[in-house]
DNA sequence: CGCATTTGACCAGCGC
DNA sequence: GCGCTGGTCAAATGCG
């Protein structure tokens, strides 16, 4: 696992940061965002009118999302397959799904995720506090961070929660303002950072390097070793448009291999692509490995799917790609000036206009598409579930790769992340 | 041949 | 001012 302390050193965030997010995929559960339908999952709640419908500056399609997993979790929960929610005797145990308490809660007035929760701290302390008491079910983190001061959430605030911005975040987040008071970004600009299971082997080209792909086209533009970390940062431009300034930074983590972390700089000045690589400038390894090799049956259409104990069914719901939502009040662009926590609400109104792209053709699906239910093995969610969601992190790689799958993210699965290491290396 | 990736060089911000 | 570091540029290279 990847921390966010780490993330504040990779990024050298250093009292600026103001968006963290985590969680599988990335995405950010919110109750006022509804995810966008790439996630491969069923969405238990009807899509959003189209009014709720924000677009993701960053073009991060995970970051936005609920989270279906636990939303499929919920509903398996009420079914009477797990025991009863909030019975954390269970969480713990990792052998079987985890149906925790704060996973109900959370998942309804939180953004609790199935990462462990961890306490943010400008000065590299961080901590896995767990307030939820979830091993299993834990949270991504969305933080403002003031970089003149310490924030000290009230943990004695109901569920450890942090009440930002109208949202509930996970307790604990702890925010102290380092030295580098002052220390401003060479441009003034919105960053997020996003932390997801390493997919394995994806996009990945000789140098095995991994990059999840998403909508849009990315071009990497340059590579550099990251002092303190033992993985170099991609640095990858949008090539969906001309001169899109949207950047993003591809790293893995430094203490945890199997996270990636990715930050998104800028945002996208053209709307989301409706077919990946559709526009000039996809990326070769997007499109060369990509388990999804016709850009025109998007890997990420949706899937619904239930999973009892080992088995995992896989259907259909009639849905299109939807752009990617921002939830302002979930996700918190990182900006250059002092934003404090107070002033998150100032921030408010310095909100990207969105963009809604029409998205024509809703309902229909590529003739092949049910060709592409097949990579999806059955066992991915299974794994995801009893293994990525468990957080004991023993079999991280076999939870990416179900991940993996479930983003749709190509690569060639017998690829182990050693063997990615092996090439990276 | 076109495009993406690689990689060394360059530039800018920041700390000392 | 200097050095360190991160971010970007651009020529070289490789792939389809």
């Amino acid at each position: 696992m990847c921390s966010v302390s780490e993330l504040l050193d990779m990024e050298n965030f250093q009292g600026d940061l103001t968006d963290v997010v985590r969680g599988i995929g990335g995405h950010v559960l919110s109750p006022e965002t509804p995810p966008p339908n790439i996630w491969p999952l069923p969405l238990p709640h009807p899509p959003p009118s189209p009014p709720d419908l924000h677009i993701n500056p960053f073009g991060d399609p995970f970051v936005s999302m609920n989270d279906p997993l636990l939303q499929e979790l919920h509903s398996v929960t009420n079914s009477g397959y797990f025991p009863a929610a909030g019975d954390n005797n269970n969480n713990n145990n990792n052998s079987s799904f985890l149906v925790p308490k704060v996973f109900e809660e959370d998942h309804i007035k939180s953004q609790c995720s199935i990462f462990p929760r961890i306490r943010i701290s400008q000065s590299n302390i961080i901590h896995d506090s767990s307030p939820c008491n979830s091993p299993a079910m834990s949270a991504h983190v969305v933080a403002a961070a003031s970089p003149r001061g310490i924030i000290n959430v009230d943990t004695n605030s109901p569920r450890n929660c942090l009440l930002v911005d109208g949202n509930t975040f996970s307790s604990q987040i702890q925010i102290s303002s380092p030295r580098n008071l002052g220390l401003k970004r060479r441009k003034s600009q919105a960053k997020k950072v996003v932390c997801i299971p390493a997919p394995a082997a994806m996009n990945s080209r000789s140098s095995g390097e991994v990059v999840p792909s998403d909508l849009w086209a990315w071009r990497k533009y340059g590579q550099k070793p990251i002092k303190g970390s033992p993985f170099p940062r991609g640095y990858y431009r949008c090539s969906s448009s001309k001169g899109c300034s949207a950047r993003k930074q591809v790293e893995r983590s430094r203490t945890d291999p199997n996270m990636l972390v990715i930050t998104y700089t800028s945002e996208h000045n053209h709307p989301w692509p409706i077919q990946r690589n559709a526009l000039a400038g996809s990326t070769r390894s997007s499109s060369s490995s990509s388990s999804n090799p016709n850009p025109s049956k998007p890997s990420t259409a949706n899937i619904n799917s239930s999973s009892i104990g080992s088995q995992t069914t896989t259907y259909l719901s009639s849905s299109t790609i939807p752009p990617p939502s921002l939830s302002s009040s979930a996700v918190k662009d990182e900006r250059e000036d002092d934003m404090e926590l107070e002033n998150i609400e100032d921030d408010e109104d310095n909100q990207i206009t969105p963009y809604r792209p029409e998205l024509h053709d809703h309902q229909h699906q590529p003739d092949d598409f049910f060709a592409d239910l097949e990579e999806l093995e059955g066992d991915s969610l299974s794994m995801l579930l009893s293994q990525g969601c468990t957080g004991d992190g023993k079999d991280k790689t076999t939870a990416s790769d179900g991940i993996s799958n479930f983003f749709g993210w190509s690569g060639d699965n017998n690829d182990n992340y050693d063997d990615q290491d092996s090439r990276s290396l």
